[in-house]
DNA sequence: GTCGTCGTATGACATCTGTCATCCGCCACT
DNA sequence: AGTGGCGGATGACAGATGTCATACGACGAC
């Protein structure tokens, strides 16, 4: 039998976190490392550590799980990288392997597949859920452009559009026709569920 | 030494609710004899299991986790109950706290908290943030009426006036003159807006 | 028995939002 | 050299949204 995979787990909330390394805990060929609550702590610990195995969360303060992933990917290209996630929005997973990851797990799986990702990743095999890959194919790619996306975004906290277009720096018309744009290619009838939307397929 | 205290796990997210399983599952005096992944599965599951403790998640499809707690705490009074969320809102404290509960957690609480509250609240003791509480006590109650939250609910998803008249059965006046009272009360200046706070009070 | 609050409704008004046509400069591609 | 996309802007217009005054019935508190 090889030496122990060593793992890092980077996920923000601290009762999850543990309850996963507890998990992860169980199994004799697997052994966490280190643990981090922030994205921007995950490379630096990865490299520290020397981990084989980088288990990311995507939403996580400092930077995404999936920036995380991108930096990983780019310093310790040896690092496999599972990305874990609560919402299985298919954008994320699109951005997720465009940033490198070899795995993509929704937290609503069982919880077995978890230490199986983590093996199947070491052995050079992807792992991600067909469904999701189907979904993620599917719906084809983010159809807003930089722009579009950073307005959207600005405006989803129900800023109006005087302070888009002071956050910006734009012009309230050029707000209102980005908004319109988005709106449009969204297929949907205002700003509201024009976030929602974007949000809920990970375009945001 | 007592028995073993006999818990209920009640989370949506199979990855999380069996890591949290794990978790306790290292305490020699408790063990997870039941795990549901829906709110309207807890009373029955309660009962079933004659548990002593039922640990709830409040998002869950089926009813809220202090929907669930209500339920718990009517028919089986004995049954302690600890409110375990992702998010900290002092609504959601207050919430839980008129529903019976007796400890309430955050997720991002160290995981070492979770068994602790656990043995607690069957000792007779009340498990709450210090920090929560006084935020719960200094924002106040909850300012919005029942129809105000209601339609403030449905406007959440970006639908027209026109759609929560029909949804709600008003008229669109009426729906106007409740967003706006209710836009008023949050010290906000759109729907958009007054859904978020809303929404991070804990008042949706 | 009156006062305040809630739920519901209307009408008028001002402002905000969404749409559309049109324009400019820049850059990439052919 | 021309085409097309993107970022940025303007102006006009229609429709949605937010505000306000006002009204009425129900109900609970005092």
């Amino acid at each position: 039998m090889s030496p122990t995979i060593k793992v890092l787990l980077a996920e923000d909330q601290s009762m999850v976190r543990e309850a996963l390394a507890a998990l992860l805990g169980l199994e004799d060929d697997i052994e966490v490392v280190a643990q981090v609550a922030r994205g921007d702590e995950v490379l630096t610990a990865a490299r520290e550590h020397a981990v084989d195995v980088a288990l990311l969360d995507i939403e996580m303060p400092g930077c995404t799980g999936i920036e995380a992933a991108a930096q990983v990917h780019k310093a310790l290209p040896a690092v496999k990288l599972v990305v874990l996630t609560t919402f299985g929005r298919p954008g994320y997973l699109r951005s997720a392997m465009e940033a490198g990851a070899d795995a993509f797990l929704v937290k609503d799986a069982p919880a077995a597949q978890l230490a199986q990702a983590v093996r199947k990743v070491l052995a050079g095999e992807r792992v991600i859920d067909p469904t999701l890959a189907a979904a993620a194919l599917a719906e084809g790619a983010n159809p807003l452009t930089d722009r579009e996306r950073e307005v959207l975004r600005a405006a989803a906290d129900g800023s109006t559009n005087a302070e888009l277009a002071a956050a910006l720096h734009l012009s309230q018309g050029t707000v209102r026709n980005y908004l319109s744009t988005a709106i449009q290619k969204l297929a949907v009838r205002n700003r509201a569920e024009a976030v929602r939307i974007a949000r809920e397929k990970g375009w945001l």
